[in-house]
DNA sequence: CTAATATGCAATTACTAAGTTGCGTATTAG
DNA sequence: CTAATACGCAACTTAGTAATTGCATATTAG
């Protein structure tokens, strides 16, 4: 039987970037908002922060890199909308790593129930 | 209806920090080997890597932090193994994203079909 | 046109994280 | 016992990140 193991795959660093853009509650914070499909200005977006405008800009920069937002241009202000795809990338790795650990499980009660 | 907003909690804190903790690609490599049931050394995870015994500690104290491993000491070596709990805990989170995208495009789909 | 709004760019500061090196200690093999 | 193995602790370097501030530019409202 083939295994197959999360460690494959040159997109190692790509999976992980995508965690480390996740791994900011501001960032979590950004996300939580825009995934409810309404697109936000920069400035909705910083409304009601505690940050200010260019560290709200900046977030959003490190969600765009990895793909978890999209901007474009609108008149005087730039809309940022949520892209769900890279967020499929990564649960399918991480279900991949709880099957592995599942078989691990069975295996080992198959072994002690021998 | 009620909305399950993804940004409730007070463990926001705790949930980007287990993304945090998945988004370094040497980490990533670590629950990989660990995910498949056996418990290892940091001697035999640091094996094959171009990366330093203290290295791969610090990195392990990470994941530790977070729950994603959990070690013993077992005679001169202390063993690492893998604990599954806070990859649930993000998984539902993501599960949670993704209902909410899905459910705006519900939406905005019976809007414009009205 | 003019003022207010929305943003972009650049420099700076403070802090954190990754990784190394050196050294000391505990444990086991022979 | 002695040497090799496996760690832990601490200091240090380097690089990256979060956040701020100041200023310049584009766009829209009145």
């Amino acid at each position: 039987m083939l295994q197959t193991h999360p460690s494959g795959g040159a997109d190692q660093s790509q999976r992980a970037a995508i965690f480390a853009a996740l791994g900011d509650e501001t960032r979590l914070s950004l996300v939580a908002k825009l995934c409810g499909g309404q697109p936000y200005s920069i400035s909705r977006l910083t409304e009601g922060s505690h940050i200010t405008r260019q560290a709200v800009t900046k977030h959003l920069r490190v969600l765009e890199e990895v793909g978890l937002v999209r901007s474009m241009r609108a008149g005087r202000e730039s809309l940022f909308e949520f892209n769900p795809e890279p967020m499929e990338e990564v649960k399918e790795y991480l279900d991949l790593v709880s099957k592995q650990w599942d078989n691990a499980l069975s295996r080992l009660k198959a072994f002690l129930e021998d």
